[in-house]
DNA sequence: CTCATTGCAAATAATTTGCATGTAA
DNA sequence: TTACATGCAAATTATTTGCAATGAG
């Protein structure tokens, strides 16, 4: 799989769609006269280069590891422009958190999520999505994302 | 119970369904040892009787039309119930709003989201049904619930 | 220079909770 | 009579926003 080698802190994304999730990034920001600030560079590396599924509190942490001084709405002002941009995709799985993830549109995944334990598994079936298109189609839709979600009990949490 | 007729206000769910539903809260309410109270039993039926994803807003308000002493917290803390014991699902939309649905066993249908609208279109397709029994039967999960939204913009969005 | 951006703290918004009082069982 | 349930208001939690100071272009 992953021609890539390996990516810096976390076994992130692949370079390749991180760099093509800034390359959409820089264009967006030129288009509409934003800035390149520090911060925003901080915190867009560390969400490229962490697992799916951080919640702001998670990435702040990560972020002012690297960088002390950057405030928690700065965190939300850009996380903000990552989904707008189409970059990132918001998700809530119920526990209340807002969780963010990579537009990454070469890995189509979904979650099963279990409501014991809050765990989160992913799985990848191309044959929905293949009829996720076909609905989107006889809808009239033009798709942009999708969550498709299991909610039920982990084998672990069955042994109770 | 209640071999009531017509539901009062809207198209809601059929009888059968929402009889159904009655009688897993009864049997639950006993198990645990929970009183059935005016409040209760207004928000029950009002609930039942209202067609998809109604918000605690819309709810509430609802509620109050039939008897005007019912207070939030009584609206959250019953929908918590109705959501505890199975009979109702909560979901979020990305609008930021909690919406509550009757998980209807016989109806599994999902739904297309409109980024531009915010309109919400019901679809249901079988195969994926099997598909997701199938995922989660070979990730060891027994399953509850699932979520199954498509984002993008409906036709009538895309004529801008 | 000019105007976007930032950090902070205050403001919102949605939901939960403590508690005195009401009330099923 | 004995908990459970309710309404209210206060408390939490998550997120957004106003604003003066900062800094990119």
């Amino acid at each position: 799989m992953s021609p890539a080698p390996a990516p810096d802190g976390e076994s992130g994304p692949a370079a390749g769609v991180r760099d093509h999730a800034r390359a959409i990034l820089r264009a967006y920001m030129e288009k509409k006269g934003l800035r390149s600030t520090d911060q925003r560079r901080v915190i867009v590396d560390t969400f490229l280069s962490t697992a799916d599924h951080v919640s702001i509190e998670e990435l702040l942490a990560r972020v002012r590891s690297h960088d002390r001084r950057v405030g928690y709405a700065t965190v939300y002002r850009t996380l903000k422009l990552l989904a707008e941009c189409g970059v990132a995709n918001e998700r809530q799985f119920g526990d209340g958190l807002t969780r963010f993830e990579l537009a990454d549109e070469t890995s189509h995944h979904d979650h099963l999520i279990c409501t014991a334990c809050h765990g989160i598994t992913e799985f990848e079936d191309e044959r929905v999505e293949v009829i996720q298109d076909e609905i989107a189609t006889r809808y009239g839709f033009r798709l942009r994302s999708h969550k498709h979600e299991l909610y039920g009990i982990c084998g672990n949490c069955q042994q109770t």
